[in-house]
DNA sequence: TCCTCTTACACTTTTGAACCGC
DNA sequence: AGCGGTTCAAAAGTGTAAGAGG
C-alpha cells in the first residue's frame, strides 16, 4: 500500500504549489480531495506514469448552488428517505476542471457516513441518540454519463439530481441506502477509465467528499424550517407555498376551521399562519448540535472502516484506508461566486441557457478553455489556466482581497498536505467557474439499471471483491457497445450467445481496439441479462431505451 | 405516550408521444 | 422524409396528514 507522505509525492503537490489559487485564496477544511492508486503497480513506492495521470492533474471540483446548500446546513439539512427513494434536494451538482480531456472517467457518487452517531429529534433541536447502527453495504451511483473524456465532464456541470435515497435494504434498483436518524455526506469518485495500452494498470481516482452537503437521513422531516426551505426552493413543492392555500385539502381544512374556530387565536394570525404550521412551530427558535457541526469531519480511516465491502466500493476502500490522509489532512479552497442555480428548472435549462453569450465575459472565454480543441493538447496547468483566479478577479471584481469577492459556488483543490486553514467565513475568495448549463437530457438516455448491476453482487462476492479493474473494464466499453454499425443493437441479442458475466470472468481482460467490439457487444449483453435475471420490471423495461442509448451514443447522437 | 415509519393524497413539474406546418 | 414547434396526457417528484406499529 503505498503512503502519500508529502515527500512521496512530489508529482501531486507541484501543481498545486504552482497554482497561485494557493498563494491567493483561503483554504477551507470541510471539502475533501484524496488521490488514490492502486497499489500493487506502484514501483518503490513511486507511482507509474500512467498512475500519475489523474493525481497529478490539478483538479478542481465545485460543489454548486453553495448559497442554498449553506441556508440548508446553517439549519440542519435533513433529505427525506422513503421506501421507493426519494431525490435529494437541493441536489448534488459539481463542476470539474482540470481533467485530461481526452481520457475517459467514469463519475461517481456515494453517501458516506459523516460520524458515528445516532440521532433524533428533540423538540427543536437534533441530538445525539447513541451510536450507529451498522453500516449498510454502500450503494453508488454511477453517473448515467460515465464512462466519458474529460472535456465532456468539465463541459457541464456533472448534476447528480437523480441520484435516490431510501431506507429500504432489499431496494436493488440502485437506490442510495441509508440509515434514518443518521448524518451523512456526499462523495464524489472520478475513476480513471483503465489505459488500453496496460492491461495491468486499472487508473487511479480521486475522491471528494462534500462536508458542507451533510445532511441527516429522516423519514420524515422533523426541522419545519427545512420544510420551509425546501418548499421556497423546490418546484415541486410549489403547491404548498403560501403555506399551502392553494392545495385543495388546505382550503378544505381553512374552511372547516373557520366554521368551527372560535374567533380570537386565528383572527390574530397572519391569513396564511395557521394553515399547516402552528404557531408555537413559527416561533421555534431552531439550533443545530454541536454533535451535528459540519466542521467535525470524520477521520478518513473511520468513514472506510464503517462502510460495508460492496465489491466495487471496497476497492476504493481498501486502497485508500491504509495509506491515504485523512480529510482534516487535505485541505482545499473555497471559493465563492454569485452564479446560483437552484432549482431543477435551471438544471433542465432552455436552450438559451446555453448560450455563452449570455454568460459574464469570463464564464464564455473559460467555457471555450473548456471544450476547443485548440486547449486539448495542453499539459494540466495550461488546461486550468482559463480558471486562473486572477483572471477571474479582472473580470468580476475590483477588489484585490478575497474576502470581498461575491459569494457563491466552492471551489475544492488539493492543497499540500498538513496545512492548517483559516475559516472558511472569514476567506471565502471567489472564482467563477465557467460551465454552460448541459443540455435537456432525455429519459432515455438514462442506463443506471444496468449499472445497477455492477454492485448487485452476491453477499459472497463480498469477501473477495472483483478487481476494479474488471468493473471499469465493464463501464469502459458502454458507449460503444452498440457496435461499430451504430444501431446494430436497437434489438437486445440473443442472450444465448454471450457468456454470463459471471462466466466472463474467467477469461483475460482484452483491451486492444481488436477485441474491443466482441468485448463491448458482451458487456451490454451481460447487463441485459443480468438485469433480466433479477426479475425487475422497471429494469427489463429498461432494457430497451439502453441499447438505443448506446446506439445514440456510437451514432454522436 | 412517544417516536418512527408508511401510505394516500393533492399539487407541480417533467417527459415524450402525437400532431402540425414548413 | 425530415425538421422544429406546439399540445397534452401520463409519469414522476413534492410535502402533508393520518394512522400503524413498536
Amino acid at each position: 500500500m503505498v503512503m502519500y507522505l508529502p515527500e512521496e509525492r512530489p508529482v501531486l503537490d507541484l501543481p498545486y504549489q504552482m497554482n497561485h489559487l494557493a498563494n491567493n485564496y483561503g483554504y477551507y477544511p470541510q471539502d475533501c480531495k484524496e488521490p488514490i492508486c492502486r497499489p500493487q503497480h506502484s514501483t518503490n513506492g513511486r507511482m507509474s506514469s500512467a498512475e500519475a495521470e489523474l493525481t497529478s492533474l490539478p483538479v478542481h471540483v465545485s460543489l454548486q448552488d453553495r448559497e442554498l446548500w449553506d441556508k440548508f446546513s446553517s439549519i440542519g439539512t435533513e433529505m427525506l428517505i422513503t421506501k421507493s427513494g426519494r431525490r435529494m434536494f437541493p441536489s448534488c451538482k459539481v463542476t470539474v476542471t482540470g481533467l485530461n480531456p481526452k481520457v475517459k472517467y467514469v463519475v461517481i457518487m456515494d453517501m458516506v457516513p459523516f460520524d458515528n452517531r445516532k440521532y433524533k429529534w428533540n423538540k427543536d433541536r437534533w441530538e445525539v441518540n447513541g451510536s450507529t447502527d451498522p453500516h449498510l453495504p454502500n450503494r453508488f451511483f454511477i453517473h448515467p454519463d460515465s464512462p466519458a473524456p474529460g472535456e465532456k465532464w468539465m463541459q457541464y456541470p456533472i448534476s447528480f439530481h437523480k441520484l435516490k435515497l431510501t431506507n429500504n435494504m432489499l431496494n436493488s434498483n440502485g437506490l442510495v441506502v441509508l440509515h434514518s436518524m443518521h448524518k451523512y455526506q456526499p462523495r464524489l469518485h472520478i475513476v480513471q477509465s483503465p489505459d488500453p495500452c496496460n492491461p495491468h494498470n486499472p487508473g487511479c481516482y480521486l475522491r471528494f467528499t462534500f462536508p458542507e452537503a451533510a445532511f441527516i437521513a429522516v423519514t420524515a422531516y422533523q426541522n419545519q424550517e427545512i420544510t420551509k426551505l425546501k418548499i421556497d426552493n423546490n418546484p415541486f413543492a410549489k403547491g404548498f407555498r403560501d403555506n399551502g392555500l392553494n392545495r385543495k385539502r388546505f382550503r378544505d381544512k381553512e374552511t372547516q376551521d373557520t366554521q368551527d374556530s372560535d374567533g380570537p387565536v386565528k383572527q390574530d394570525l397572519p391569513p396564511n399562519e395557521h394553515v399547516g404550521r402552528s404557531q408555537k412551530d413559527e416561533d421555534v427558535d431552531v439550533t443545530v448540535s454541536s454533535s451535528v457541526d459540519s466542521s467535525s469531519t470524520q477521520h478518513f480511516s473511520e468513514v472506510a472502516s464503517s462502510v460495508t465491502p460492496n465489491p466495487f466500493i471496497s476497492a476504493f476502500i481498501n486502497l485508500s484506508t491504509a495509506g491515504a490522509p485523512s480529510p482534516q489532512q487535505t485541505h482545499t479552497i473555497l471559493s465563492l461566486s454569485n452564479r446560483h442555480l437552484n432549482s431543477p428548472r435551471e438544471a433542465r435549462p432552455s436552450s438559451l441557457h446555453n448560450l455563452c453569450a449570455s454568460l459574464p465575459m469570463a464564464q464564455s472565454s473559460c467555457v471555450q478553455s473548456s471544450t476547443a480543441d485548440t486547449n486539448l493538447s495542453r499539459m494540466p496547468s495550461q488546461i486550468s489556466s482559463p480558471l486562473n483566479p486572477q483572471q477571474h478577479h479582472h473580470h468580476h471584481h475590483h477588489s484585490s482581497s478575497p474576502a470581498s469577492q461575491t459569494p457563491g459556488r466552492s471551489i475544492i483543490q488539493l492543497q499540500p498536505y498538513f496545512l492548517t486553514p483559516p475559516h472558511p467565513s472569514r476567506q471565502c475568495p471567489d472564482v467563477e467557474l465557467p460551465l454552460p448549463l448541459p443540455p435537456k437530457l432525455s429519459r432515455m438516455q438514462l442506463p443506471e439499471s444496468a449499472l445497477r448491476n455492477l454492485e448487485m453482487t452476491p453477499v459472497s462476492d463480498y469477501v473477495n471483491p472483483r478487481p476494479l479493474t474488471d468493473i471499469l473494464n465493464r463501464i469502459h466499453f458502454r458507449p460503444l457497445a452498440s457496435g461499430p454499425s451504430g444501431k446494430g443493437l436497437q434489438n437486445p441479442p440473443n442472450p444465448e450467445q454471450y457468456l454470463r458475466g459471471s462466466e466472463r470472468e474467467l477469461f483475460p481482460q482484452i483491451y486492444p481496439a481488436v477485441q474491443e467490439y466482441i468485448d463491448q457487444q458482451f458487456t451490454l449483453n451481460s447487463m441485459l441479462n443480468s438485469q433480466t435475471e433479477h426479475r425487475s420490471q422497471m429494469d427489463y423495461v429498461s432494457a430497451r431505451p439502453l441499447t438505443e442509448y448506446y446506439s445514440e451514443q456510437q451514432t454522436g447522437k
